[in-house]
DNA sequence: AGGTAACCGAGACGGTACGTCGTGTCTTTGC
DNA sequence: GCAAAGACACGACGTACCGTCTCGGTTACCT
């Protein structure tokens, strides 16, 4: 959120940012949130919590949102690690089955809070893109890109456009549409991309 | 939403203003959209401007998403029709590139709000998805079905999950990723799909 | 204000007051009250227009009405000085038509400030009765025992309660009263205090 | 407060002031008065304690001190009726008698608070002056021309100003003056007073 | 000469109240 | 007898200052 205070330190003046204030905010923002769910959180009842001033969490953060997505990605768990196993189908498969229990229950909750919060708040949605989808979208590409190289994609596959078919499916079936997000689905999404081993005939 | 009001001239007590407020209202709204986006648009501002009590809104929509929704596809426009030229690969092409101008400007706005709504308010996200969601991956999935007795997709073919994938895509760049929605990127979707045309191997 | 340091030399370690600080504190309390008045002043804006740390100011006084006294006492073109002509009437005439201008504009509007001040802080109303309210009186009081020794007033007069209906006159129509404080005012209250001369007949 | 719809119901439309309302915001802040004073007294207590939005208060009055004035007056205990025995001597004192009880404990504290407010608002200094002010001026003052018909005063006394200097010297110990408000001010006061009976022999 | 205590500017901190906004409900009155 | 106008209870918003604290640094007295 607030890395760019490196080469400051010559006129750095008066009191500095509490890390214990900062680390308060995100623990009282994560229990609020496991509480009420992201729609219902309040930066009043965040600040309550935490015992700190709201003054304190608009200094540092823009808006609500941004609060939730540092409580989010501070916390390590929320990552899922991108297999790899040496196999694409398999490496996929992993993925898949990693990441869909992250969303349900509460922190789904919260990621599709903070999806809603992209299209409402402009400047969050950059700060959400940056820091949370296209690592994200970039990790996927690398893993596709590992499995192309060993020849199990076609070597003109645009991996771009691809990992958008990927994280498009999971993202569809988690915010719009009402189907689950199992082992079935994932099997059958892996399924269907293997199938673009083969070379493009024409087009 | 509201199309119950057909045989009541006959008792017409202040009743026939009803379609009048109903059109009104739907009217403002789309204008309140037109000004301020979907994120700034009130009830009390489709109110004021339709020249309707609040209470008139609340009698007969739930929350100012589904009078947005209502208002979004009342207007005939927004609907982009699911072409069938007989060629799989120009039915995807077409419907693409109908359908991406649409998403942007302001009725982009207003359908990534609606969006942004169905994850924050569960009642309004079935209605999306009953009215908006569903009945445009059927007829996807219908599309689909035709390119596939064609024999251009594999007989095995997991159409949910392609029609998945291929919404998806255009959903994920739409509200996630910082991509955009173009022929090129439609191009691209397309020359994947069309892979698939070859028979599932093995897995 | 802050005269109490004077039999501490014996263990007076550290640095010493900032005498450059101190007057530069004053001089922005004038500055900020001559451009928002006392109400909109701010112990923020004394500080920041001065250069100086909030805790500066917190460490010399107590409240804003504090700052705003000294600064107003500090210069002395506020303090107006009581007339000793040899004559009652112009003794009283002469001080009303000299101090009566000091109550228009900014410098009114600090002095009424710092009443309103003395009626919410008892701290503070303390302060202003003993450094300017009760100073100020006793002059009056002086004065009129001047007139008295000179047979101008009768010789049982209660020139204190005198002294409260002259002074009260003045801050009655300054404070409250929608009514001018002009020479006509000056002259009629004088005018009605003349009439004292003639000796108590009963009561 | 808000006596300007007279005839105004031609155009009434929309639900109308809630006297409960109303009452309720004026007894809490009595209660509010009584228990905390006039300084620590807030909106929002006023709010909470009367289970009534904010926005109903802001609705009405223009600041807390217009709460307070109109909590005050519509108690009519408040009132001190000004006296008509026949005699300058005897209404002054029994006036003065009267009203300085209201003045001890925490009515006297809402006074000085609103006086003081009537300091830094200039709205509500008007409003001060129109409602509370003016009208007990012009009692003295008519109590004044009462003893001035019977003789008592000199047919020539400006009873204007005369009236400054009596209500002056009050507010002027209420206000800012460390002296007691007592029956021995009192009669000090009338027997000052008492001597205006004689001619004006020269000025 | 060094130690150390009090000062200094800067500004983050926990708090409190502010006045505004939008929600969804409820009156009142006019049409 | 419906519906416009709009008052209502509620509750979060983001802001403003308060008075305190922490920080790095500066005097200037006292060993």
């Amino acid at each position: 959120m607030a890395e760019q205070e490196k080469n400051q330190e010559s006129f750095a003046r008066g009191r500095r940012r509490s890390s214990q204030s900062h680390q308060a905010i995100l623990q009282a923002a994560r229990e609020v949130l496991e509480q009420v769910g992201y729609q219902a959180m309040t930066i009043e009842a965040i600040a309550a919590r935490a015992g700190v001033g709201k003054k304190t969490i608009y200094r540092w953060w823009p808006s609500k949102a941004a609060v939730a997505l540092e409580s989010l990605t501070s916390h390590t768990e929320v990552y899922v690690p991108f297999p790899d196993t040496g196999s694409l189908e398999r490496d996929l498969t992993l993925y898949f089955e990693l990441s869909f229990p992250g969303l349900q229950g509460k922190s789904g909750t919260v990621l599709s809070g903070l999806a809603a919060e992209a299209q409402l708040d402009p400047v969050f949605a950059h700060e959400f893109q940056r820091t949370f989808i296209v690592p994200r979208k970039q990790e996927l590409v690398a893993l596709l890109q590992r499995g192309l190289q060993r020849g199990e994609l076609a070597p003109d596959t645009n991996l771009e456009v691809l990992a958008d078919l990927i994280y498009g499916a999971k993202w569809y079936r988690f915010l719009l549409h009402p189907a689950p997000l199992d082992d079935v689905f994932a099997r059958e999404i892996v399924k269907l991309i293997l199938r673009l081993r083969s070379e493009a005939s024409r087009t």
